[in-house]
DNA sequence: TGCTAAGCGGAGGGGGCCTCCGTATTGTAT
DNA sequence: ATACAATACGGAGGCCCCCTCCGCTTAGCA
């Protein structure tokens, strides 16, 4: 009805973008320090912004565990790359699922929240799932070549399965690392 | 100081038993209907009581869950010896392992709370790992006796992670077996 | 029947989630 | 330099939850 006011995008406002980065600052270490159930409004009053601007950003939780995690999330999954070319199939498997727990462990409760998204349908967990499921059947298509892994075997099981073990609250590393072993042993082919 | 006036504990009055018992039920039926995290105030008044009263009973959520599950986890754990009488150790391991899972599948967030108490120290809990250890180590030894299992396992361990089976939320009853044959692979001595 | 320990219940303080809208700021057009 | 939208800000307020405290009620003994 109303003639398009203006078809070009303006550019995001200044004081927009600042108050962008602060929150996400804020809520990045407000996460690390008290994990992902930091109330928001202790996140807006750190990042010295309104909890309107924070909600007006982010409308709920899950946004803002985006914004905040999207980085290290693709640092997982170039991790994976990195695996495939310097260790052996299975090696790289389990180093890459390795990082996976220790990452998961170190951020706590972010394991969660991703674990649970890999059967979730928000636009970002999308993309982070398909990112995730690229690099890991990388690592898991040549494992199973060796003949290292069971070919019947698929991958988001196998992610599950190892998520859930960072889910426990208060895991100890070398603990996870033997539930890990566990599952790494599991994956293996039966003796013929 | 004062002379104590009764030494002779009365018995609970009758009012006390029966809002004891609305609780338990209400408290039941909802935690199955929206999960384990209902809030107190919605029991309290599916209960028909005062939430003063709910609070008087059971200080806290974790209380009114002992409680409601008492005895449940008691029938998880009695389980174990009718399967470790029908069945071959490893089957028998493998069937109270795969109740285990269905038992936290159907009770949603119960198992959440459970697996994450295996290293607690509530005094309910505490008692809870004694059946759950008692019961689990009888499979498990059976199971290394007759070399089926790595003797190097622990059961909490074992435990630990079909807990984290569970924690995903909304796994179908397949999806969760599926993870759980892993496991159940994980836990074979490598062929020699 | 009377009395008192035991039990009841809900108001209220503290806090979190999220929305709404009056006010302030920015950046562009003149 | 100035005016004026478009954009963004912020916090009050509604709603819900947790949990405590204490004046009122009741069961059950004597």
């Amino acid at each position: 009805m109303g003639s398009t006011p203006l078809p070009s995008t303006r550019p995001t406002r200044a004081d927009a973008a600042r108050n962008y980065d602060l929150l996400v600052s804020a809520a990045r270490e407000a996460f690390a320090e008290h994990g992902t159930d930091t109330s928001l409004e202790e996140i807006a009053r750190r990042a010295g912004v309104g909890i309107g601007t924070l909600y007006r950003r982010f409308p709920n939780r899950t946004a803002l565990l985006e914004a905040v995690y999207v980085d290290e999330i693709q640092s997982v999954c170039d991790r994976a790359y990195g695996f495939a070319e310097r260790l052996e199939p299975f090696d790289a498997l389990a180093a890459w699922l390795r990082s996976f727990v220790g990452y998961g462990i170190s951020k706590k409760s972010l394991a969660v929240e991703l674990t649970a998204a890999l059967g979730k349908d928000s636009q970002f967990f999308q993309s982070c799932k398909v990112n995730v499921q690229e690099a890991g059947e990388l690592l898991l298509s040549k494992a199973k070549a060796a003949g290292e892994v069971r070919p019947e075997l698929e991958l988001m099981d196998i992610m599950r399965l190892v998520g859930g073990i960072t889910m426990g609250r208060d895991m100890e590393p070398d603990e996870a690392n033997r539930l890990l072993d566990i599952v790494l042993c599991g994956l293996r082919p039966a003796a013929p």
